[in-house]
This record gives structure tokens, C-alpha cells and sequence, in this order.
DNA sequence: GCCAACGTTGGC
DNA sequence: GCCAACGTTGGC
């Protein structure tokens, strides 16, 4: 299975990617994703090794903000039986998981955050998934082609 | 704060 | 299974 790109959503507010490193060996758990189509990724299509965009949403300006690394394939999301976690469901046990993570971890943090504004203006990136009005998807693959032209992007900052 | 987009729920 | 009502996301 060649390696696959990703982008996946996080409101700094909520975690950060400084909270990402400062956690120990700069990995944490992906969780409390909440949406099904974002889950069906999460749980079938994301394999360790893959590498994922660190978003920032919620945020002036909105913006990619580094580089992750999944370092796990999709496992079940054990937050959502947890009534005290943030996105608690109680639909969800171990027999009958329905919501699923992975483990990501840092690979590096841009030296600034590349402006949403910036990727809608870029060439080749007219069909990337964040760039599209009312994308809502908080994991959302990324076509190589995609990740390459932001890299460049990210070399020039 | 507004509102577009779209997911979810529930009546029927 | 349809669809209206409602809730959430997230850019602006």
C-alpha cells in the first residue's frame, strides 16, 4: 500500500500544534472525531506511516500549521465511553465501537502558518478539499500532487 | 455575529 | 424512505 496524505482539522484552542509538542514523543491520540464520514477514513483508509497536514480551524487566518505522522492504523476511539470526555456517546462500547483514532505524531511545525487564503490562491491546489466553500470534513485526503505544491509552499516561508 | 453547507433526527 | 426542522462547523 503506497503512502497515503491527509489533512486533518484542529481548533488551537482546543489542542495545538505546540500542545502536539509537547506531548511525550510529540504523539498523541486523533480523538473525538464525530462524524461518519470522517470515521470511515479514520477506521478503514488511514495506515501507519501515512503523513497528515496540521490545520488549524476556528483560527485568524485559518491555515496549515505542520506535519504529522499517523503512527497507527485506525483503532476504536475509547474517549467516546468515557461520560466525563468531551464527545461522550453512549452508543459507542468495546463490543460495538463506533467511532475510531489514530496516533499522530510531529513532524515538524512550520515556521509560520500557510493562510488558508494563501492555499485558495495557489495553482494546483483549486481542487484540494480545504479549499472548497463550506468544507467541513475535519480528515480529508490530500492528493500527492496537493501535498508536494505545499511543501513548496511551506520552503518559501 | 452572520450565514452557507451539510449532517442528524424524527415524524409520517 | 422522504423531508422538514434543527444543530454544528467554520470561513468571513
Amino acid at each position: 500500500m503506497p503512502k497515503r496524505y491527509w489533512l486533518m482539522k484542529s481548533e488551537p484552542g482546543c489542542f495545538s500544534i505546540d500542545d502536539l509538542a509537547g506531548e511525550p514523543d510529540q504523539t498523541t491520540t486523533w480523538d473525538g472525531v464525530r462524524n461518519f464520514q470522517a470515521r470511515n477514513m479514520l477506521r478503514d483508509q488511514i495506515k501507519k506511516g501515512d503523513e497528515a497536514f496540521f490545520h488549524n480551524s476556528g483560527t485568524n487566518p485559518p491555515g496549515i500549521a505542520g506535519i504529522m505522522k499517523i503512527v497507527s492504523d485506525g483503532y476504536p476511539d475509547y474517549t467516546a465511553e468515557d461520560p466525563t470526555s468531551q464527545h461522550p456517546d453512549p452508543r459507542h462500547t468495546k463490543d460495538n465501537p463506533i467511532w475510531y483514532m489514530v496516533d499522530v505524531k510531529l513532524v515538524r511545525k512550520f515556521k509560520e502558518v500557510i493562510p488558508l487564503s494563501t492555499l485558495k490562491e495557489t495553482p494546483g491546489l483549486e481542487a484540494m478539499e480545504v479549499c472548497r466553500r463550506g468544507s467541513r470534513l475535519s480528515v480529508q485526503p490530500v492528493r500527492p500532487e496537493e501535498w508536494e505544491i505545499v511543501l513548496e509552499l511551506a520552503e518559501r516561508l
